[in-house]
DNA sequence: ATCAATTATGCAAACGTTTGAAATAATCCG
DNA sequence: CGGATTATTTCAAACGTTTGCATAATTGAT
């Protein structure tokens, strides 16, 4: 087991102290230049590194930023987390992603983890979870050791937290407007989940855009679904079955869309003559769909980017007044929802 | 800012040594056992957290695990890194998933992070970048610092690494075979990057099979492309504008695919009766697509698994002989190439 | 009351690095 | 040559935790 090579090492081999070694390859002017060169010279061609943990230790900074994520099997997460990276990276920092996999303990542990290993900031996009079970304590506990948490994507129904979001109400009155101005009245919603807030946003969006043009939404079509593209197929089974149907269905992200296009398709519905399909996400197999779908983009690159920003803030500057920063969505209209 | 609380906070605190502290904490019995419920009570009321920082310096481990994958955005590398995380969490580990962007320098950056951060093991699927430049010499470092290394998914053209793969050859074989076995005689493969391993291995299965059964795979018929859907539509466009088309193609993997499906229904060419499709990875809106396409499954979460597994036991006993872990691929048959 | 055994606690070093202050060595100037 | 600079190096403490060993306090037996 080759132990890495350390400084003390170096000190040994050119009998002197550590901290003459230290300041060598610091490059401090104190520091005769000659030694200097020799230090740096040998340490680089014994592959030194400077051991990160010590440092850590000693300047109570990582350089690390932990992002806890439910998932990342949507383009919007990876795309939020591509913008998160492109500024870590400016930074120098490291950026830790976990994967809570929408579960509550998972989160919790992972957290706890970033917690122990003292990293400078934390990320979230809460779990699915944890919105079930309402259940924030862990976030708290974060603020609580005066560590800078931002929420990102998924709102929280809390105050005294930063967060970056795009604003989902707009994104679904929008769309949902978008589907009236094409002539479309009989409107079905497939909800996502009950849970999130984002949701319950869209479902607003909806509701609110349809009053606002005189129409109720009817709430028999508007339907539970998860975030995939299967648990979409029962829902538009039942929603087409009858002997009234939507001649308009806007849908709570892309994946399904994705469920309810296949689902028409083989029911032989025409998309998006009989029924028009908006999604959500803009992701990019919404344009290579047959036909291509209609979806809400969310500008995951600006809130990753964003969120990011506002941690390296927080982290120089202490905590004024919890910041909300949220981003206005935008409508790629393509085949599903036009002639 | 509130300094997070440590051992000698508590030591203060009740008077005595941060020794006797740290034992009551972890329950030693030589500590007065009133001593130890006292001390844990008071910690647990003051959100004390072991410092994992100074465990790691003082133990010379981390309790992570790096990974660095060029990307996210592949169902297949989702489902590895679930994989993964699975066996990580069981061992109480964390897992500090690096995304790379196929970018070399990236890589390079990453890896010199995680080992600066002296993490006890690195899982590693190569980046385009490392394949176009053939630079490889990142990895022999971490090799020289005697931390565990194995590669994951992407075959690399080096001796002396662990890795765990999956067989791409025998995945484009049988894809291969049972387009020849639905009659289809004319195939074209769109083969994504010349640089990988990877896609070499997929063109010798594409090419073997054809020869096995005595044809020849016409060479401008195999085709670079990409790894996103985009990059499949020209040429696919190129490959059906001459007077022979393909009744067959074998795509790199699913991305591929959908974009050719896409082209296809434009074109108006039908599938699978003109011609028929075969994506890789099998992932899950192969399924949802329209046709639903036919997909070789990779084994992705095993392939995680497996690594993992492989890991730890690299973490505990010495590096032996390199192990090469190949899992066989099994094709998932549908619309696309069936009737 | 004495000694031994038991029980409870403290000391100090270690992990690898940095850094202010102190110490030593080298050089300059008159 | 001696005092004053300047240049170079070392000391020691610090970050938070653990742990072998020593020490101190208590108990028990005689």
């Amino acid at each position: 087991m080759n132990e890495p090579i350390t400084i003390k090492d170096i000190a040994r081999k050119f009998k002197c102290s550590p901290s003459t070694v230290s300041r060598a390859l610091n490059n401090h002017p104190a520091i005769n230049i000659e030694t200097r060169k020799n230090i740096s010279e040998y340490a680089t061609k014994m592959g030194y590194q400077k051991n990160a943990v010590s440092l850590s230790l000693l300047n109570k900074s990582t350089m690390t930023i932990g992002l806890v994520v439910p998932s990342i099997t949507f383009s919007h997460e990876q795309t939020i987390i591509d913008g998160i990276q492109s500024v870590t990276t400016d930074h120098g920092f490291m950026l830790n992603i976990c994967i809570s996999n929408e579960s509550l303990v998972e989160e919790q542990r992972q957290i706890e983890k970033l917690m122990a290993n003292r990293v400078d900031a934390i990320l979230v996009s809460a779990s699915h979870g944890s919105f079930e079970k309402q259940e924030f304590s862990h976030f708290y506990k974060v603020k609580n050791s005066n560590i800078p948490l931002v929420f990102i994507d998924r709102e929280i129904p809390l105050e005294d937290f930063d967060s970056v979001i795009t604003d989902d109400y707009q994104g679904a009155y929008q769309a949902t407007q978008h589907l009236l101005d094409i002539g479309r009245q009989n409107l079905a919603f497939l909800a996502g989940s009950e849970f999130l807030v984002v949701c319950k946003n869209r479902k607003k969006g909806f509701e609110e855009c349809l009053k606002d043009n005189n129409l109720v939404a009817r709430q028999d079509w508007i339907v539970q679904t998860g975030f995939d593209s299967q648990s979409a197929v029962e829902p538009t089974n039942r929603l087409f079955s009858g002997t009234e149907i939507p001649d308009g269905i806007f849908c709570v992200n892309d994946n399904v869309a994705f469920g309810v296009v296949q689902t028409l398709i083989k029911m032989n519905i025409e998309i998006p003559k009989q029924t028009a399909i908006i999604g959500f996400d803009n992701s990019p197999l919404a344009g290579f769909f047959n036909p291509s779908i209609s979806s809400v983009d969310r500008k995951s690159f600006e809130v990753g980017q964003k969120a990011a920003q506002l941690v390296f803030d927080l982290i120089q500057n202490q905590n004024e007044n919890p910041q909300k920063i949220v981003l206005t969505p935008s409508l790629e209209i393509r085949d599903s929802s036009q002639f």
